[in-house]
DNA sequence: GTTAGCACTCTCGCGTTGAGAGTGCTAACT
DNA sequence: AGTTAGCACTCTCAACGCGAGAGTGCTAAC
């Protein structure tokens, strides 16, 4: 393939640029008048049969304007990639809002998912940081009523969970304590595996919470992993190529169902590494449903301890302009409030 | 105006489900074949002129069948109301759904959306349950490291939050639990009112400790009210009505975006009653961008105490005869679920 | 009270057609 | 050699006309 000249770099970018937001082809007259080349029609004329010519543009029909193909949003994604960075001051608007936020990992999901669409204007998809090595912190059982005791359990990381318990008979607060006070000198800062490899208490009672605890920890760890945040979806449904075809309109419907996104993202994702990009154009051959969408993807959190991940699905014809940057500096901003939390307290 | 004779009444009652299922105006001939009427298409005419004139059909243009009006609609309702019951199978499996999830409020409202969703295949729309009266019910302090402090606040209702605190200067696990001793003590069962009317404490840290538990307690009574939970969006993508104009797509945009639901549910479900049941048929003038859609809403849990308002939206068309009994049944079982969280312990 | 027959109206789908947009090519120009 | 004007060509798209079909209301007979 030969290499493009640097007239044919630009007039390839400014096309991308134009049909991203014109949602149209873009013809040589167009071109001239609405970016002030000192050229004529006939000369972009002729760059344009090149770009086509070496695959980077088509025509919808022998009489329209030019569009890009996947090879022309890549190569305009590729040229993104290497400058585009979030304003500062939208930085700080975005940090400021995390931090006024609670602790509390739900709030930050939902709020990254909001933050995302909203920038992007696309459908944003966040799946919650995925801990791989869970870790006790403490328990506490209070007493209510009768048999019932709630327990608290505090995992490194920040997480807290709850639960009811009903015991077979009536166990004192004092007892409780107690107990309480002997799983967490034992179990302080150890892992699910070294916690599972215990050998069986003494005290019957302490037994039993501690399998509690063990039973907990594990729902949790699966849970955690599963739950998605979407946001956005509003924003893709007054897009032109969403509304005319039918095979559109099942792409959409593909866009409103949590848990096909959850999918995508997992099964793309896996082969990304925390800090990098992905960007998907056309679903890449391997998704019949997204050959009109484009997905921007990226983990986040600490390797080997917490990782999640994050993206923006919208059609080929997104903004990428103001998604990979959003898309890259929630990626860091997220990766940094998990490691604080994992490692912070 | 003039009674309905007892033949327009099943055959009203025919057109409303015929066009709720095909989506198209229906005419005599197609009624006849349909539902093997014993009487001639003309007859049906005379019939259908009849109720034309009384205001329960209209044609969309001289040659087309009949379409409901917003009254014909009504009338429809008004039947499915007094009958419709959800089976009991699919009533089973429902409550055991909610049993075999968590005890996670969290949990409760997305399943509840979900749930109605489906059964309706409308778009369902949740309001976690307001609490008006908040019950103090235990506090936990567990000092973690140098001046940081994790806050667990148990509230009657089942609700915990946690918090972490950083204190002025490090203080030790003995003295923490002394202040939470202190306070449990204090303020066991106490509702806000009261606790805000508490003389101020002389030890210094059991004040600031009070002082935050108060923010707390504020903040989540109004965060609590303030969540929404939605699903189904994409159920309602496909449905004729919200493909054609543009002022459908608006509409659609508007199902996307939870703020605007919110404010929807709560200035129409202010009126309702616990147990009853709204049915709001083309938007009843008070919203302009719902003149296609209709609601059906309802309020649970305990008045006075917990309540929030559960509801699906969908075009004018939607199956009531789902819907209506659907919501119904979940706002029964959400009360008893508050129910039992806020006494049962 | 019911039904057959009929004239009438209106929508919808389809083929036609003309305007407009954009192209590629050729030849002239710098 | 690169650039540009001119031109014929192709294709889409909106508008138009038209005929088929659906459904009605009315009248008259059963």
């Amino acid at each position: 393939m030969t290499e493009l000249t640097e007239r044919q770099k630009t007039l390839l970018l400014l096309i991308v640029r134009d049909h991203i937001e014109s949602a149209q082809p873009v013809g040589s007259k167009r071109l001239v008048e609405h970016y002030r080349l000192n050229l004529s029609p006939a000369t972009i004329r002729n760059e344009m049969a090149a770009l086509t010519e070496m695959g980077y543009l088509r025509q919808p029909h022998v009489s329209a304007g030019r569009v890009p193909t996947e090879a022309g949003y890549r190569y305009f994604v590729s040229q993104m990639m290497e400058q585009a960075v979030l304003p500062e001051t939208v930085q700080r608007t975005i940090s400021h809002q995390f931090h006024q936020s609670g602790a509390d990992i739900n709030q930050w999901m939902t709020l990254a998912a909001s933050i995302l669409a909203h920038q992007s204007q696309g459908v944003s998809v966040v799946t919650a940081p995925h801990i791989e090595q869970v870790k006790f912190k403490h328990v506490e059982l209070i007493s209510t009523q009768g048999r019932q005791v709630l327990m608290v359990l505090v995992l490194v990381g920040g997480e807290v969970n709850q639960q009811i318990l009903t015991l077979a008979e009536p166990v004192s607060q004092e007892r409780l304590s107690q107990t309480a006070a002997r799983l967490n000198a034992l179990l302080a800062g150890l892992t699910l595996d070294a916690m599972t490899a215990l050998p069986a208490r003494s005290d019957a009672l302490d037994q039993d919470i501690l399998t509690l605890i063990l039973q907990d920890i594990r729902r949790s760890a699966e849970r955690v992993s599963g739950e998605i945040y979407t946001d956005g979806l509003s924003n893709v449904l007054a897009e032109p190529e969403f509304t005319e075809t039918e095979e559109a309109r099942r792409t959409l419907k593909l866009f409103g169902e949590p848990a096909t996104l959850k999918e995508l993202l997992d099964r793309t994702a896996a082969s990304g590494n925390v800090g990098g990009l992905q960007v998907l154009i056309g679903g890449e051959g391997m998704w019949e449903e997204l050959r009109q969408c484009s997905m921007v993807i990226a983990r986040y959190g600490v390797p080997g301890l917490a990782t999640g991940t994050l993206g923006v699905l919208g059609p080929m014809r997104m903004s990428y302009a103001r998604t990979i940057p959003t898309v890259r500096f929630m990626a860091g901003l997220l990766s940094d409030l998990v490691n604080d939390t994992i490692s912070g307290e």
